[in-house]
DNA sequence: GTATCTGCAAAACATTTGCAATTCT
DNA sequence: AGAATTGCAAATGTTTTGCAGATAC
């Protein structure tokens, strides 16, 4: 069972315990991001949702996802410029962009791996993780066309 | 002794040997990235030599970073959106950005301290460790204001 | 009825592209 | 002369801002 979609069970009482009113559109994009664990950009929020939502623009968007991320019940991910990406996941773990296919894994990091004596007087408040290259996926179609 | 600049006597002929053709805008730039440990952005470069080069252009030093990324010779960081940054330290090292001051700073890691046997099957071609918070200085000046 | 939220249009900003002028050999 | 480099101007793409209308309590 998927830990993240097992601790919010009603999203609007989720949103308003952090302190932010659950509008429709609000709830519809916390809903996407739980249920969708592709690290979306906003053109991919707001394609998905423009169906149901056939008024949105990509201004509500942004708006709801600064909030959000200003609630802390998000994160941001920017691994290329001109490319922020976000997630509802908010536990410690890695990430690995895939150049071929574009896809974006998540690594899982059990305990905090990193030795951190240098920074013993700084006030760390994210940690960010990320690797790039090439997926198991698109490695073995390039053997296959071979 | 700073290891990349014992490394790099010669800009002219370490860009050479990296087949890049070395005008006087390319070592100008791969210099100040030599000797400005600051992670600059393209503006920040470009008003540091507009001095020296007062025809000097933007579009000319985004045409040179991209040929050293090609190359290989320098590396990109990418922390906040819309803001990407270059540096010539091509170790692995994290970085850690003060969200007061705006410094980077860099983290040594000694050894590589990440189990990926998650990743064994896909090819890792870069890795980026950062973190965000304050630094010593700046929590320093706080405490001291109080 | 007053606050907040939404969304259009325009602005802001970083980066890329087209192309003409310049430089180097 | 020929090929690569430079740099201006315009285009592109993402994110922010100003503001007016809609919505909610």
């Amino acid at each position: 069972m998927d830990p993240v979609l097992n601790e919010v069970k009603d999203i609007g009482a989720f949103l308003k315990e952090n302190g932010i009113k659950p509008s429709y559109q609000r709830m519809q994009i916390y809903k996407f991001l739980l249920e969708n664990r592709i690290h979306p950009t906003v053109d991919t929020i707001y394609k998905a949702l423009c169906d149901d939502i056939p008024t949105l623009s990509k201004t509500t968007i942004y708006n709801t996802l600064n909030t959000f991320v200003e609630k802390g019940i998000i994160s941001v991910i920017v691994i290329e410029e001109n490319e922020t990406r976000y997630e509802a996941n908010m536990q410690l773990h890695g990430h690995f962009k895939c150049t071929e296919c574009g896809q974006i894994y998540d690594i899982f990091l059990d305990t905090d791996p990193l030795d951190l004596t240098q920074l013993k007087n700084f006030k760390i408040k994210e940690k960010h993780i990320y690797f790039k290259g090439i997926c198991e996926h698109c490695l073995k179609k390039a053997t296959d066309k071979n």
